[in-house]
RNA sequence: AGGGGCGUAGCUCAGUGGUAGAGCAGCGGCCUUUUAAGCCGAAGGUCGUGGGUUCGAUCCCCACCGCCCCUACCA
């Protein structure tokens, strides 16, 4: 490729890429040819800065003007100008780096005609630095005033609009990285992610968990309930699935004497696209040898607990116009879940024992259909043909998960839904499995791990012979197997990441919480597979993005 | 997938069956303590795309594309 900028004139291409909007593109190319002209890279390599904006602005917020006249404090700051505001021979710019904004006072008289010839030719975005001391305006704002500035990064599109900033959904998406730039809750909430994530690491290293990583292309489908998105491998001209849980590897791991493992990666589930579910996401998986599901809602408890501490500074914080508070985990068996949502106009109320009864579960969810319909509440679907264990989860779905909004463990699971799970000794129609519930939506999922392989090799026949696309196709053997050689009585969860942070950013829908969430492609850009290789006489598409046709 | 809403300048938005408007951004001019700086001036548009109705469509109708919301499956 050639670089000539450096020495010479922009080497000129005309079939170039241009963006939108075309004539402020053109301007900046403009302004970028005229900056060379002066003698000024465009593009240096570094800059020796002493402070960032955010650090000025902390460590001098209490200085007032006569200090930082009396003892003057050179600073050499870098930054994006996001803000500019010209008077002539002087001008007043904000530049913004490591999530803060500091004020810049640029008076000709000081820096000289040259550099102020420099300063003019920069545009909103460009990247600066600058060195000058630190003062108090007439406002009293904290500001530099600077003795030598430069350009560090030419920008040639503009920013989003000062006021209104980035508000369309989509373009914020689109283009998160405007979206970082201007809207400071975006930055926030990854920000608190990436901390969020820290924090968790830190919990489990502090137990002595390993953090691993298993496979994400999966030869089996395994370890839940989803439809898969499914890829071939072309060396190996093998069907592959992404996977849709990591469970299957982390138990063989448990096998193999890893006792406390975790992972923090994502999954794949081709399904609907909502609120709060999107086709991949990121969840923490983990394992712990010699423990229960008891053991496991402590422990959830106390992760969440201190989680909220640190990045809300209190176990209290505000969702959606409610206070959330992890302070208080409140715990409720499935059937006695049902028994204390019942809707008041659907009495009679059911019992625990009914719902434990024979036949019972089947009544329950007759009459809560009589009740659905007289209020035009969607109904339980095919009553006659789920089992006493689906209709108590179908139940519980009804008539109590609405009103989960404090954290609460509903556990207990029937068997009949939870084919990887422990039964309960003194109960085999009920599974050791929980799970956590905030703000209406399910946030973890745990239990108690079946080891016993001639159990488990059962249910996975029984799911493979029930058949539908959720359903696994084969017996993943190979875990029956490992399941055979032995794993240790281990309680194991997940937790949705996404969700979790979520919560603790007060958003309200997943995509705000990813940072390229997909869209789809927009008309005229160039599918996939119609990009053409590198090294092909590949003058880039239209890109219908603003690109020039 | 079904129902509803939206799509107008680069951004945020007005608007009308008779070929389009504001603020911000950008351009030219003035301006050395401003902070949505100010004042003056000029420019900027295939009104999402394609059909149809009409003398005439950005507006009415149909289809398509994209985004958002709700409902159904899923965590």
């Amino acid at each position: 490729m050639i670089r000539a900028r450096e020495n010479g004139p922009i080497v000129e291409r005309d079939d170039s890429l241009e963006f939108e909007p075309l004539d402020q593109y053109q301007q900046r190319r403009q302004n970028l040819k005229d900056i060379e002209a002066l003698g000024h890279p465009a593009y240096p390599r570094k800059f020796a800065w002493t402070h960032t904006p955010k650090e000025i602005l902390e460590k001098y917020a209490g200085s007032t003007v006569e200090e930082l006249e009396s003892s003057r404090v050179t600073v050499s700051v870098p930054g994006r100008i996001v803000a500019l505001r010209p008077h002539g021979k002087a001008a007043f710019a904000h530049i913004a780096g490591d999530g803060a904004r500091l004020q810049i006072y640029v008076r000709q008289d000081i820096v000289g005609e040259e550099a102020y010839k420099l300063f003019k030719l920069m545009d909103l975005g460009d990247f600066v630095g600058v060195t000058g001391h630190l003062f108090r305006t007439k406002t009293n704002e904290l500001s530099v005033k600077v003795d030598k500035l430069e350009l560090l990064t030419k920008s040639l599109l503009p920013l989003p609009e000062k006021w209104h900033g980035l508000a369309d959904v989509e373009l914020r998406y689109r283009r998160r990285y405007l979206d970082l730039i201007v809207n400071e809750k975006a930055r926030e909430v990854f920000i608190r992610r990436a901390q969020i994530i820290r924090e968790i690491r830190h919990f489990f290293d502090a137990r002595n968990y390993s953090e691993v990583e298993t496979p994400m292309m999966h030869p089996i489908l395994g370890g839940a309930t989803a439809r898969p998105f499914i890829t071939h491998h072309n060396t190996l001209d093998m069907k592959l699935y992404l996977r849709i849980a990591p469970e299957l590897y982390l138990k063989r791991l448990v096998v193999g004497g890893l006792d406390r493992v975790y992972e923090i990666n994502r999954n794949f589930r081709n399904e609907g696209i909502d609120a709060i579910h999107l086709q991949e996401f990121t969840m923490l998986e983990f394992y712990q040898a010699y423990s229960d599901y008891r053991e496991l809602m402590d422990m959830t408890e106390e992760l969440f607990r201190s989680l909220a501490e640190k990045i809300c500074g209190s176990t209290k914080f505000k969702y959606e116009e409610t206070e959330i508070d992890f302070g208080h985990f409140e715990r409720l068996s499935m059937r006695d879940a049902i028994v204390k949502f019942w809707p008041a106009a659907a009495r009679p109320a059911p019992t625990s024992a009914e719902l434990a009864a024979a036949g019972g579960p089947l009544a329950i969810a007759e009459r809560f259909n009589v009740y659905a319909r007289a209020q035009n509440i969607d109904p339980i679907l095919n009553v006659g043909k789920l089992s006493a264990g689906e209709l108590i989860g179908e139940l519980f779905e009804a008539v109590a998960e609405p009103h989960l909004v404090q954290p609460t463990f509903i556990y207990d699971f029937p068997i009949e839904i939870s084919p990887l799970s422990k039964t309960r000794a003194d109960d085999p129609s009920i599974a050791e499995r929980f799970e956590l519930f905030i703000a209406g939506m399910e946030v973890a999922n745990g239990f108690s791990e079946l080891n016993d392989p001639i159990d488990q090799e059962n249910r996975f026949r029984a799911q493979v012979e029930k058949g539908g696309h959720e359903a696994p196709k084969e017996v993943d053997v190979d875990y029956i197997r490992a399941l055979s050689h032995g794993l240790p009585p281990t309680a194991g969860e997940g937790i949705g990441i996404d969700r979790l942070v979520m919560l603790l950013t007060d958003s309200h829908a997943i995509r705000e919480v990813v940072l390229f969430p997909l869209l789809r492609a927009e008309s005229g850009e160039p599918a996939a597979e119609e990009i053409p290789a590198p090294g092909a006489a590949n003058k880039p598409n239209s890109a219908a993005d603003g690109a020039k046709k």
